[in-house]
RNA sequence: GCCGCGUUCGUCUAAGGGCUAGGACACCACCCUUUCACGGUGGUGAUACGGGUUCGAAUCCCGUACGCGGUACCA
């Protein structure tokens, strides 16, 4: 019987979530769900120095958004717990011990300086970085180089020290990678990593295999960027013993900045002006804000779509895609190897479609706290009707404000330049039938009704209707945009309609 | 430097030895709309380079170039 698909996702709390991490999150979420898998959430807090109050929540709230939520976390539970790293940490050490024993690992004693004189002493020009391996093993201060004595003695008087993995002098290994296919390094080119940090902690070399394996990972999906330590993370579930037990990979190409290349960084989006966090990410304690998708006006469903897309297809030209259609059909070997660079206008265009396809019932809570966040309110049956009117012309979610606020509020600025031009006394005049002709009308319900009698009206003045028009929209409206002038009368109502129009009449 | 991974329109990508290299975003033009959008039609635009293999190569092989990633007691 095939094992029980289980995947995680094992982010550091660091900051906030930017676009690659949640993309491995959906890549994580869609594999699991399709395979009917468990999806699990760890947190890889290995790195106390690191560590950023607020990181943790701001987690589960973006995949709460994203609509992932995790089967297990540190937050739900499971039967795998804890799912905190730091919470797991005397677990590790008799591992790293285990293959101390087998001849796999080392204790090394050397000092922080001790390792920066060492790399300052071997660096030359062929050579800028001199990796911890092989080759100087036995010139440092470890137990391959010391006697058992002195190992014993340092181990016995507490000297500070690190379990570093031996790397084999000269093997190969290979493995298959769910999207690269197959991948090998030369074991002698990869450093000796430290398995287990002086603090007692592990580092993630350690921590990702030992987890994987007690909470029964099968698939591994990771950024691109750890490709080069994958041998060691290979080796090392065969060194504890547990390759049949070892995860298939699946390293994911790298989301790159639009401009030149490279990874996407928060700096890019800084500076070109576009989000890179899911949602807003405040640094504790410098109060520094960096603006999310969320905020600034993303559907979840859109951000997601969007996402997903970015480096995966399902080869037909499909491009929009429900998260369930993305359950069914995503698959692993259709994600491209390629890294792919990040176009918010791409991703703008995503959320213009996904506004334009929901229905007025799923947008109207979204639309409803951003109105009162701008100090409009209304009722839901105005509501349903604005929404319905202009959900085609918003990009963003944030856009209603602009493209409806005229519904609620009477508009305090007109585009006057755009009517002075071409204003006479017929004009003046006309304005004031049309006045008494609204006040009078009974279908007030009916935009086409109120179209054709201002029209007849305007021909019956012997008035262009295109050169009224114009007018009557920046009246309403105050600007030249906006839905069909008489849709907009008909919602505001015929009251606040004459009102308009009689404010603007007075300053023209 | 070394190791690894990559490379199709400006961008995201399709095409897994065989039509004129297809679609989407963006851009341009026109149409629609007596506003702004939506929408519609059309257009500009790509297989990094060089060698092979083959009747035939974007596709397979080799090399080169370029890019990215890694080279921490960070993940």
């Amino acid at each position: 019987m095939a094992k029980k698909v289980r995947v995680r996702f094992a982010p550091s709390p660091t900051g906030g979530l930017h676009l690659g991490g949640v993309r491995t999150v959906l890549y994580n979420y869609l594999f699991a769900r399709q395979q009917g898998g468990d999806f699990v959430l760890r947190i890889e807090d290995t790195d106390q120095s690191r560590y950023v109050p607020g990181a943790e929540e701001y987690i589960y709230e973006c995949l709460k958004w994203c609509g992932l939520a995790p089967d297990e976390s540190p937050l739900a539970g499971g039967p795998f717990a804890p799912y905190r790293q730091s919470e797991r940490k005397e677990l590790y050490r008799q591992y790293a011990e285990f293959l101390v024993q087998e001849g796999k690992a080392y204790y090394a004693f050397d000092r922080t300086e001790e390792l920066e004189s060492f790399r300052e002493r071997f660096k030359t020009a062929e050579n800028p970085s001199p990796q911890y391996d092989h080759k100087v093993r036995q010139q440092m201060r470890n137990s391959c180089a010391l006697t058992f004595e002195e190992t014993e003695r340092m181990l016995a008087d507490g000297v500070p020290h690190v379990i570093r993995i031996r790397m084999p002098e000269n093997e190969t290994v290979t493995f298959t990678d769910m999207i690269r296919g197959e991948v090998s390094f030369n074991t002698g080119l990869v450093d000796d990593k430290v398995l287990l940090k002086a603090d007692g902690m592990p580092t993630y070399h350690l921590a990702v295999v030992v987890d994987d394996y007690l909470m029964k990972i099968t698939h591994a999906f990771r950024g691109e960027e750890w490709l080069p330590s994958a041998p060691v993370h290979v080796l090392l579930w065969k060194y504890l013993g547990w390759e049949a037990d070892m995860p298939q990979w699946a390293h994911l190409p790298l989301i790159l900045k639009p401009d030149g290349n490279g990874k996407l960084s928060k700096r890019d989006g800084d500076r070109l002006g576009f989000p890179v966090f899911a949602m807003n990410w405040t640094v504790p304690g410098t109060n520094d804000l960096t603006k999310g998708f969320r905020e600034l006006g993303f559907m979840p469903e859109a951000f997601v779509n969007m996402l997903a897309m970015l480096g995966w297809n399902d080869g037909t030209d499909q491009e929009l895609f429900t998260l369930d259609e993305l359950k069914q059909k995503f698959s692993m070997d259709r994600v491209h190897k390629g890294g792919a660079k990040f176009d918010f206008e791409k991703a703008k265009w995503f959320n213009h479609e996904w506004i334009k396809k929901s229905d007025v019932a799923r947008l109207k809570t979204d639309v409803k706290q951003i109105f009162g966040q701008h100090g409009i309110t209304a009722t839901d049956e105005k509501l349903d009707k604005v929404i319905a009117l202009v959900k085609e012309r918003c990009t963003l979610l944030t856009d209603f404000v602009e493209q409806a606020k005229f519904f609620f509020q009477t508009p305090q600025q007109w585009d006057l330049d755009a009517i002075k031009p071409k204003w006479n006394d017929a004009k003046q005049a006309f304005f004031g039938d049309v006045i008494s002709y609204f006040q009078n009308a009974t279908n007030w319900n009916v935009p086409t009704d109120l179209e054709n009698g201002f029209k007849e009206l305007a021909a019956a003045k012997q008035i262009k209707p295109g050169e009224v028009l114009l007018p009557l929209r920046i009246m309403l409206v105050g600007g030249k945009f906006g839905p069909g002038v008489f849709d907009i009368a008909a919602v505001i109502g015929k009251e606040e309609t004459v009102l308009r129009i009689k404010a603007v009449l007075e300053k023209l």
